[in-house]
RNA sequence: GGAGUCGGCCAGACAACCGCGACGUUCAUCCGAGCGCCGAGGAAAGUCCGGGCUCCACAGGGCAAGGUGCCAGGUAACGCCUGGGCGGCGCGAGCCGACGGAAAGUGCAACAGAGAGCAGACCGCCGAUGGCCAUCGGCGCCAGGUGCCGCAAGGCACGUCGGGCGCCGCUGGAUCAGGCAAGGGUGAAACGGUGCGGUAAGAGCGCACCGCGAGUCCGGCAACGGACCGGCACGGCAAACCCCACCUGGAGCAAGACCGAAUAGGGGGACCAUGACGUGGCCCGCGUCGUCCCCGGGUUGGUCGCUUGAGCCACACGGCGACGUGUGGCCCAGAGGAAUGGUUGUCCACGACAGAACCCGGCUUAUCGGCCGACUUCUUUU
C-alpha cells in the first residue's frame, strides 16, 4: 500500500506488553549512536518504540530531540519496513550528534532492517 | 556622547513541503478522512518556602521537635512583596544586611600575650611622699698638729683654718619602697574615644565633643528619633544552650473517585482483655469492637481527577506603594511510551539557557544578545 508518510497511533508501540515482547526473540542491530531491536508482528505495518534514557542525556531537551528525529525519519521510511515492531534505543553519544548525523544513521538503519528477509526477522531460527 | 543605577519587555524572522496532539465541525458501518482553530518557558529547572485540591475515623488540651525573627502594611499564605527605621558601602542614582533579648540563668575564647572578666605590669613613665647615696650651705657637738714663750698650769701664732659626727635645708640620682597604665608590644577582642586642662608621672580627676544609660519630656501606630538630665559603669559571642513573640497534624495526583472484568467470602494460628487498633514523635482526651499475623488465589484495563484560574488584558476610582474595588472584554497546551516537530531556501544583530506532567504565589540557580522608560555622573557645545 502506498506510502503515506504519516505516523498514526497504530504505528507505535504503546503498552508495556509490547515492549516486553521485544525482549525475547528479536533481531538486534546497532550503530554508533542508535541501536535497534526488530521482530515481526501480526501484520498491519511497522510499529515504532523509543527508548531514550536519562543515561543518554540529563537534559530533557536533548532526549526529546533524539525522539523527534527518530519519529520523523521513521514515518518517512515506514513503507519500506514491512510488518515489524522496531525499538530504537539511543546510545549516550547520540546526545552529541547533530540532526544531520542522526538522520543519516537512521536511514542506514532502515535499509538494514528492510534487507532482512521474513525468516530472519522472526529471529528465532538464526543459525 | 562616555560611564553607571533601577524597572519593564523580547527570546531569530519569513516562505515552501512533510508530520504530531487537543478541541469544534462535516462526511463515514468501522478503520478513518476533509476543513477551521489552538498548541512550552522566563526560567517550564532546583524542589528551597507558602497555599489550593484529595485522602487519612477531621484535627480539642499539654509536652516535645522544627521554623520564622527591626517596625507597620499587602496577601489565600509565605522564609515573598511594599513602605518606614537602624547599620554599612558608593561622589551619586542606588545597593547590601538571620537586624528581638547579653542587668533571667548556664556556658565559650585555641595560639600569642605581663594580663582574657569584677584581669594585668614585660618594655616603659614617675619617684611627689618615706628612705639611701652624693654635692653645697647653716647650726651644734667632738677630737687634734706644729712653732714660740713659761719651771708648770697655761698663753699666743699658723687659723674668723682643716678633719669627724649629728640635725635642718637646697640640688641631683640607670636607686629602694612605692605610684602609673599615657606610650610600645600580643591578640578577633585589653575594662569608653579624641582634644585641652591637670599631675611627680598619670588617671572621667575636671571640661568640650562623640559614645553610653532600667532617667524625664516631646514627636511617631511602631521600629526609632530629638532635647534635657546623669554618670563613666554595665566587654564580646544568642548561625552556643537559652529566654521572648508568632507559626506548623500527616501524606501526596502512583492523592483520590467511578466503571468493568475476575476470583474468594478460603485454610492455619494468636488474643477474649488493666485488651487491641485508629492520630506516621509522645501523653491525655476522643472514637471503634472483633482484631491481628501467616499461607494460597486473582487483578494490575478504561473513564474521571485534568485545566475557567487567588486567570489574563483594558479603563476608572482609592492608596506614597505592595495592592484593593468596580465595569467591560478574552479563553490562553493538556500529553500520558508521553504531542507541541523535521527538511530545504532567503535575510540579518548568525540565534543563549533550556521542554509543561494536578494547579497557583514566591525564592534561588542557568542564560548569546537586543529594545523601551526613568534617574545618576562625567565631558563637549550653546
Amino acid at each position: 500500500m502506498i506510502a503515506s508518510a504519516r505516523h498514526p497511533r497504530a504505528a507505535r508501540l504503546l503498552t508495556p506488553r509490547d515492549f516486553a515482547a521485544l525482549k525475547s526473540g528479536s533481531r538486534r542491530l546497532s550503530g554508533p549512536h542508535l541501536s535497534a531491536q526488530v521482530k515481526a508482528n501480526a501484520g498491519g505495518g511497522a510499529r515504532l518504540g523509543l527508548a531514550v534514557s536519562r543515561r543518554v542525556s540529563k537534559l530533557a531537551v536533548q532526549r526529546n530531540r533524539i525522539k523527534r528525529i527518530t519519529r520523523d525519519s521513521f514515518r518517512r521510511h515506514r513503507h519500506l519496513l514491512g510488518a515489524r515492531d522496531i525499538l530504537i534505543i539511543a546510545n549516550p553519544p547520540a546526545a552529541a550528534a547533530d540532526n544531520a548525523r542522526l538522520h543519516a544513521e537512521l536511514q542506514q538503519l532502515w535499509q538494514r532492517i528492510a534487507a532482512l528477509n521474513a525468516g530472519e526477522a522472526t529471529g528465532t531460527m538464526r543459525g
